[in-house]
DNA sequence: TGGTCCTGACTGAACGGTCAGTCAGCGACG
DNA sequence: CGTCGCTGACTGACCGTTCAGTCAGGACCA
């Protein structure tokens, strides 16, 4: 098996872990079972426990970026709104609603690991990018008034990571559905440009 | 020395703890220390270290109400907007910020700790209580458009905790600043009556 | 073709340290 | 004298990390 396979394998099962220990109770042996390897073996390929992880984090980024490279030409107001309705979590996906539990653990250890702390702060200029570049697109295209980008990508994102970090913390629905509704609303008050105003200004 | 001042001490020495060491390296000798008293003692009062960290989250809780209780005098939108500024974090908070970055672990422990979660629901009833009844005395008193206050106060508590989230995690004021702003708008548009309004209809 | 050398992936066992929890006992106070 | 608050020494379990060594396969040479 070369190098390459046994590092993917080896990232797969860490996310697999972390799913359902949390990173508080996660442990290399976990990681080595999970993968079918041994504890040294995670050893020969990253030298910590903490290498592994920025090594996992960085694998997420990727992933990420792979991922939203995909949806890049449906319109504006689309790729907003499924944008938010991406970032809450169904109420049955329970492995994803684990994950990001254990995501919240890592975000929260940044303070203490200078490593990840980088990670996951390039991790926050893709997401905010991502949002500022579909802003950006729509006021370019007339079809979202003229805001601020920066700012609104920010109050934007902290709603949505506001809303499921309540969700799966107290596993309730209710905050990430109230935040739906109420950023549809703003979003059809105050940032689409409605049809028959189109042009007209 | 009583039991209840000790249990006062034992309470701030997990304070303190938490905040230089986060909730992972929280341990009980830390406590101790910081205590100035035994590791056993903390088991002489606390089963468990899982039972001390219950008990410091029901003290958290009583404080809380304590301090809400001081402010129900000023008028509504004076109270709702310094809810949401007693929420963010203050930059040059440096204790305040590492103590909610604990509190984050802590939540996410939730998860894992049934009676965390029990404790950790009690503290959000009460926090989207008191939002909710800052809501509803400003409608009550015209000040304050008929909103559906269950889903504001909802929204408001996931917006502001994003932005806190994202302020202690990424260590930056962005996101708290943006948002803000952004609730002033929209408190300003949609919430508030403005005062040449009030009585019209 | 077959033998030698080397390397990269991998393992099992052990080590060292940490940490929650235990327990026997001690002084002081009512 | 009992019990309440408290301590110090100790234990068992766990976990990251190390290390000596195995094994398959590739390169190179005769």
């Amino acid at each position: 098996m070369t190098s390459e396979e046994t590092h993917d394998e080896i990232m797969q099962a860490t996310y697999d872990a972390l799913c359902d220990r949390g990173y508080v109770g996660l442990t290399m042996a976990d990681i080595a079972d999970g993968a079918g390897k041994s504890k040294s073996l995670l050893h020969y390929h990253y030298d910590t426990k903490a290498d592994l992880l920025v090594s996992f984090i960085e694998h997420l980024l990727s992933d990420f970026e792979e991922r939203i490279a995909v949806t890049v030409d449906a319109p504006p107001e689309e790729r907003l709104l499924s944008f938010v309705e991406w970032f809450v979590i169904d109420p049955d996906e329970d492995d994803r609603a684990a994950f990001h539990l254990a995501l919240l653990e890592l975000r929260a250890q940044g303070a203490f690991n200078e490593a990840f702390s980088e990670q996951l702060r390039a991790s926050d200029e893709l997401l905010r990018g991502t949002v500022e570049s579909i802003l950006r697109e729509g006021i370019e295209s007339g079809a979202f008034r003229d805001v601020d980008v920066e700012a609104t990508a920010a109050w934007i994102i902290a709603t949505v990571d506001g809303a499921r970090t309540r969700q799966i913390t107290l596993r309730t629905d209710w905050y990430t559905d109230a935040v739906c509704h109420h950023l549809i609303d703003v979003f059809e008050t105050w940032l689409f440009v409605e049809d028959n105003e189109r042009g007209g200004q």
